[in-house]
DNA sequence: TTCCAGGGGTAGA
DNA sequence: TCTACCCATGGA
C-alpha cells in the first residue's frame, strides 16, 4: 500500500530528517540506503503499520514523497487517511514557513543553512509522544535519552506482526497500565517514571486533552500555560514542545544552548539568562528556528 | 568520589 | 519572583 504526499518547495526532505534529533528515537528510523524515513505506527484501529517514506521527486513548486505501508492485513481507506495525516504532522507538511524564509533571507550565515527547505523539524505523531520524549530529554544526556525511549518501546509498545521486534510508541493506557517498578527498573526512567505515568493516566482517563492542543488556536503563552502544569514540564520543556506546536517565539534555554551561545557570542564569559536570550531577539516570531540553526552551523 | 548531562518540583523567603 | 535543595541514572 501507498501514500503519496505533496509539500511546497523549498524543501530538503533528507536534511531535514537529519536535522532533529527525534529521527534517532523509537520507534523512528533513518534508513541510510534507501534515504528513508522508518516509522512504526499504532493506529486508532489497534493495528500496527509499518511506514517507509522517501522523495520520489518534484515539479516546479513542489517536492513529491511516497510513503510504503506495510501491514498484517489490508489496512482501510480510513486507515490510510490516518497515516496520510500522521505523516503530514510528523512532517509538518501543512506548515507555513514563508516568512521564516524571508526573514533567513537577510542573513548570509543563516540564509546559506536554510535556504534549501530546512526548518520542517521532526516531531511525533501524537503531543503525548513529544512530551514524555521532551521529559526524557531534561537533566539527562542523549545517549540516555535514545535509551529511555528505546526501552519504553520495547516494554510497552505494540509489536509490528511482520517482526515483532518492531514496536509502536506505547499509548497512553499502555504506559499508564505500567507497574512503577517496571517504570524505574526496565525502563530505567529515573525520576521522570511518576512525571510520565502521571500524564499518561490523566491521558487515558480523559482528564486532560493533550491532543486537542495540537490544532487548538490559543495564543502560545496560553499553550504554554497548559504544558507547564504537566508535571515534569518546565520552561525548557514547554519551549520545546512550543516548537513542536509550530510556535517558535520562545527559546529552550539547555545547558547546550548555554554552552554555544556563551562560547558564540560571549568570548566564553557565561552571561545572565537575560543577555543569553537576548541574542536572538530580532529574529521576533523565529527565534526557536533562528538559534537552532545557528546551532548546526 | 564527585560532578553533571539538551531540568524541574518544592519549600521558604 | 528568587533561591537552595533534592531528585534517579550513568558516564567522565
Amino acid at each position: 500500500m501507498r501514500v503519496e504526499l505533496r509539500v511546497d518547495k523549498p524543501y530538503d526532505f533528507a536534511q531535514s530528517m537529519e536535522d532533529y534529533g527525534w529521527i534517532s528515537l523509537a520507534p523512528c528510523r533513518w534508513v541510510e540506503e534507501s534515504q528513508a524515513l522508518e516509522h512504526v505506527q499504532q493506529l486508532s484501529s489497534g493495528r500496527v503499520a509499518l511506514v517507509q517514506v522517501r522523495v520520489t521527486g518534484e515539479s516546479d513548486s513542489a517536492a513529491h514523497l511516497e510513503a510504503r505501508v506495510e501491514a498484517a492485513a489490508s489496512l482501510s481507506a480510513v486507515e490510510l487517511a490516518e497515516i496520510e495525516s500522521n505523516l503530514r504532522w510528523m512532517l509538518r507538511l501543512d506548515e507555513e514557513f514563508a516568512s521564516f524564509y524571508s526573514l533567513a533571507a537577510g542573513d548570509p550565515l543563516l540564509w546559506q543553512q536554510v535556504g534549501n527547505g530546512r526548518g520542517r523539524l521532526l516531531r511525533s505523531p501524537s503531543l503525548f509522544e513529544d512530551v514524555v520524549k521532551t521529559i526524557c530529554t531534561t537533566n539527562t544526556t542523549w545517549r540516555q535519552t535514545v535509551g529511555m525511549v528505546e526501552r519504553l518501546v520495547q516494554f510497552l509498545g505494540s509489536p509490528y506482526p511482520a517482526d515483532p521486534g518492531r514496536r509502536a510508541f506505547p499509548t497512553p493506557a499502555q504506559v499508564a497500565a505500567a507497574e512503577p517498578e517496571l517504570l524505574q527498573k526496565e525502563v530505567r526512567l529515573g525520576y521522570r517514571g511518576p512525571y510520565i505515568r502521571q500524564l499518561a493516566e490523566e491521558v487515558a482517563t480523559g482528564q486532560r486533552d493533550l491532543e486537542g492542543l495540537k490544532c487548538n488556536p490559543l495564543p502560545a503563552a496560553e499553550l504554554k500555560k497548559q504544558l507547564k502544569s504537566i508535571k515534569g514540564v518546565g520552561d525548557y520543556a514547554a519551549h520545546t514542545l512550543l516548537m513542536a506546536l509550530g510556535h517558535y517565539s520562545a527559546l529552550a534555554l539547555d545547558s547546550e544552548m548555554r554552552s554555544l551561545v556563551t562560547r558564540k557570542y560571549f568570548n566564553g564569559q557565561p552571561p545572565a539568562d537575560k543577555e543569553l536570550l537576548a541574542v536572538y531577539d530580532r529574529w521576533g516570531e523565529w527565534k526557536y528556528l533562528a538559534y537552532w540553526f545557528d546551532l548546526l552551523t
